[in-house]
DNA sequence: TCTTTAATTGACCACTCAATCAACAAACCG
DNA sequence: CGGTTTGTTGATTGAGTGGTCAATTAAAGA
């Protein structure tokens, strides 16, 4: 018999050991030995699971994603108005998704983007969702949510920028009161 | 002697050579063949007067960002109080600083930043004296300078981030009025 | 049959090196 | 002195070299 159903815990192994080696290498350099080491398997094996180096850190990129997903999903029902927003802030800036090595791989997915179709295709919709959902959020709370969503957007955007190039550790507090006071400030 | 003063000239025509393909390319993967190609001059001699692919990078970046410095300093005297932050403002988003090609070198950079140390220090300098540019030019109209040039800050950041990943022609107005927005909200 | 690996390959590229080229000036000559 | 030669040196390059790494292959292990 073969070890069945070995795959996904594989491939969860690469997936997180891909986050850990880019992020806290802080590129896209490290090579396909290095994540499988991390991940205890064979270089090989990376290959036979995900086809390409590029398809095991855009797999681990769509698992940051759908961990962020998950976050705002499970903060939301229940909220309204103003509180909507905090949720999505929180989420951005909660200890799941802004440690440095995730922020990190953000920043390298990023640049990724400009040269990877795929990347680019998946920070699209990535962006498009946000928006939307801060666009539904603000609606209720703004006379011109589009405006702020993007002003939102872009902010929160910035402050991942500056915590992926901060050697300190990331400080999610900060982050959240610097964005919920440009709302306060920002909302009617 | 050959041509003498030669080096300066070569020197300008790699670094522009750098940005371009860089910036073109998206990514930091070009080779030193294709930039010397650029330029106009062999490989080797790219080699010769900057000594690495790296530093052909940072003397490229450093380019960018004295221009930036220039356009600062060009605008400021005889300005006071909310026109001061106008003029650092537009200059982030003027024409010559704020192409794709450049914005999408400033992107490498960042990235860039994270495993080399000399680019770590340029941006430190860099992120430094903008923050206190702007500390200064916030003084007489907020109350809070120090917080608004942060959240400022990661607000420019932001919006390049957007123009580098966005597909279409950077806008430097759009660019220049979400963040007069913002500073028009957030001024007391 | 599914999973896993060791071993290998093939391509690529930063960087080096030895050699050539071209311009200027000092030395030399008639 | 005008002209010619020659030494010096910056500028420039073609042709490697060494090393790296993604990806493939073939075969073993469960």
């Amino acid at each position: 018999m073969p070890k069945l159903g070995a795959e996904p815990i594989r491939k969860a192994a690469l997936i997180n050991a891909a986050i850990d080696q880019v992020g806290s290498a802080g590129t896209l350099d490290v090579t396909v030995a290095q994540i499988a080491r991390a991940a205890g398997v064979s270089p090989a094996l990376a290959h036979h699971y995900f086809g390409s180096k590029d398809q095991i850190f855009l797999a681990a990129m769509r698992h940051i994603m759908s961990n962020f997903g998950e976050s705002v999903l499970l903060g939301l029902p229940g909220t309204s108005g103003r509180r909507r927003l905090a949720v999505i802030v929180s989420a951005s800036f909660g200890a799941p998704n802004f440690r440095h090595e995730v922020v990190s791989a953000w920043l390298n997915f990023y640049a990724l983007s400009l040269v990877n179709d795929e990347a680019a295709r998946l920070l699209k919709v990535y962006h498009r969702r946000l928006r939307s959902n801060l666009i539904v959020a603000l609606r209720p709370v703004s006379d011109r949510p589009e405006a702020v969503a993007e002003t939102l957007g872009a902010l929160i955007d910035g402050v991942y920028l500056r915590a992926a190039l901060s050697h300190a550790p990331t400080n999610g507090f900060a982050a959240v009161r610097m964005v919920n006071d440009y709302l306060d400030e920002v909302l009617t």
